[in-house]
Formats: structure tokens, C-alpha cells, sequence
DNA sequence: ACGCATCTTCGAGATCTGTCGAACATCCCT
DNA sequence: AGGGATGTTCGACAGATCTCGAAGATGCGT
């Protein structure tokens, strides 16, 4: 491993350890869909400009347990992080789920 | 009302008000999916006879959870209380997610 | 009337969750 | 080198959640 100390790289499940029940728990909170449906929106955004009002460490908190329930990933860039939506990978795990429940949530959750 | 106090009758909130949120939340319990999965099979059951391994008042409270967030209707019979997914409701409500996230389950949830 | 079956409610305990502030790490820019 | 921006981690706290056993309510049989 490099000798200089890189921020630590976040871990991510694999596609076929995502777990059904972590990801609905992941999705039962507001701030966490919030951040899924605007990610539906846009491919990739910075951690700190979602439209969602909590404090930074909260937020951080949260994009935790979507990142381990395997409904978002986050790389580094620069000294931001940016986070995806695994939509693909979701989508490969448990077709129609995430279209279908950001829909439901767009659509009056 | 009637002078003998029968068994109150259970709440269900009405199809528009059912939250999203607490559907999710409701079925990201391993013992609440069990239900739900079973009903899906058959139509209608007594509380008592799914196949889960908690004491009953554990699972008094998880159909209260169940109910409360619209996934299941429960009507009297008897000293039985049967058991109904709000599959149609559901569907009206947020097409196409419980069959969607029944099927996930199946698939290895 | 009595017991039995079915299920709920209550109270309690252990654990999990959402929230925050303070402190820390990393990176960019001047 | 210093300062600011961006996020994370830690510790703490209040509230929710899951679990159970004990006790209660209701209805069916005998």
C-alpha cells in the first residue's frame, strides 16, 4: 500500500450482498429519500449541496447507511466526495425496486 | 354504541393516507416480511399461523406495526382475527411496489 | 359455569436510531 | 505556511424499536 496516508477509501457491498431489508430500512427515512430522489434526478452530486436540513455530521450519518445498505456509492475528488445512485446495480439485485418506490415517493410518498 | 363492550375494532387508515415511509419502514423487518410473503400466497389467515418463531405478544405488536402503515386489514371472527393483504389499496396507492418488493424478497431478499 | 384457545395490552429491558456539537483529517488556494 | 472548505468520526443524548412475560379480554365447547 502507498506510504502516504490517502483518506481511507469507503467500503461498498458487492451487487449480490445487497440485502432487501437494509435497503428498505434504508429508504423509510426522509432525509436518506430525499437524498435517493434527487439523485434520481441528478447523476452526481457533492455530499454537501442536497436539499435537506440537517447538521453536516447527520448528514454524513446518513449517507453511511445508504452507502452500506449498497443504495449509493461514493468516490473521491479532490476534497469533496461525490455519491451516485447504484441504480444499475439495484436494478440487477431487485428489478423495478428503486424505480418503483422513487416513483411512489415522487408521486405523493 | 352497544351496551356489551365487544372487541374494539381496529383501525386502518384510509388508502390516501397511507405513507410511504412507513410502508417502507414496515416491511424492513425480517418477521413483518415473513407475514407479508405468507399472505401473499393465501388470502386471508389467522394470526397464529405463520410461520414465524416469536412469542405472541411479539407478534401482536409487529400486525399493529403491519395495520397502522396500511399493508394489512384485520377483521374479526370468532376469537380469531384473520388477516388480509391490502394488496389492491397498495396498488392504488403505490402501484406496482408491493408486488415488487414481494418478489425481491422471494428472490433471496 | 368453567376451562381452553386466541389474541391484545401493559410494563420492562436491551438495543438501535436520529440528532447534534466538538474535534479531526484532507485538500485547495493565496 | 496559513486559512478556508468539505466531510468524517466520536461521544452524548433523547426517542423509537424489538423482545418478552404476566395479566386481561373475548368467544367457543363441554
Amino acid at each position: 500500500m502507498p506510504r502516504s496516508a490517502r483518506r481511507r477509501e469507503v467500503q461498498h457491498p458487492d451487487t449480490a450482498d445487497i440485502d432487501l431489508l437494509d435497503v428498505l430500512h434504508a429508504l423509510s427515512d426522509p432525509t436518506r429519500m430525499t437524498i435517493v430522489r434527487t439523485l434520481s434526478d441528478e447523476p452526481e452530486r457533492a455530499c454537501g449541496t442536497f436539499p435537506v436540513d440537517v447538521a453536516p455530521s447527520t448528514l454524513s450519518h446518513h449517507f453511511k447507511v445508504l452507502r452500506e445498505a449498497g443504495v449509493i456509492r461514493q468516490r473521491e475528488e479532490a476534497n469533496r466526495r461525490l455519491t451516485t445512485l447504484r441504480a444499475v446495480d439495484l436494478e440487477e439485485r431487485f428489478p423495478g425496486l428503486l424505480s418503483t418506490v422513487v416513483a411512489a415517493y415522487r408521486n405523493g410518498g
